[in-house]
DNA sequence: CAGCATCCACCGAGATACTG
DNA sequence: CAGTATCTCGGTGGATGCTG
């Protein structure tokens, strides 16, 4: 695959996937957004799974290993009996916020007018 | 800054999807953000084909007509032979260019820090 | 509590052939 | 030229059961 790059804007050497492509795959999961905008606080896997409703345990955990290999999320492990482990964004997932922001906005703009159409 | 939904305080009635979610699904195809900004001219269907490299014609109708009945994309038809069909950003659609925008840029750092890794 | 392993179901991308 | 109609295939999501 290769040359999913637009106009003629970039330098040839790093053809690989328009930035804005890699954004949508970062966040291409299911629950992956919801997951992000509950972590704008620190929360702990099981908060996150009462949080997110209808998700199991198994996608929960998948999808928060993605996340934690994009770099979006990090992972704290509790050394305790019973376990413990706490779920918060990385600096790429903090930087990503406003993006949910812009995105909220426009999604609310977007099923006002889908209404009265 | 409006509070996307979540949290606790969503009036029973209304819970469907968050604006992110529904954001999030207008361009989940996986063609659906480089058909979007390559529209931001107006278009044919032969040439969205030959800009977006690798896609189907099947592919292609699909993803148009699935932006098209979420009012991104307005399909023009002249009744010509040879047929002619024209595509272009409906106003929701043009509202969303930003986004990309937004969604670029942060894609181009967020390509750039993953590599210091 | 916070997982992992497994198996299943589904949907959407992809390929191909045909048509107005 | 711009589609439509099918079929296949693979990846994800989903459910369940076991474990440190």
């Amino acid at each position: 695959m290769a040359r999913t790059l637009f106009e003629g804007d970039i330098p040839e050497e790093q053809i690989e996937v328009c930035p804005v492509t890699e954004t949508q795959n970062v966040i291409a999961g299911k629950w992956k957004i919801i997951i992000l905008w509950h972590l704008r606080q620190t929360k702990r896997f099981g908060e996150l799974q009462r949080l997110v409703p209808g998700i199991s345990k198994g996608i929960l955990t998948n999808q928060l290993r993605e996340l934690e290999r994009d770099q979006m999320v990090r992972r704290k492990v509790y050394q305790e009996v019973p376990p413990k482990v706490e779920y918060s964004l990385s600096d790429a997932g903090k930087s990503f916020i406003p993006i949910l922001e812009v995105m909220g906005e426009w999604g609310k703009k977007y099923a006002m007018s889908k209404k009265d159409v």
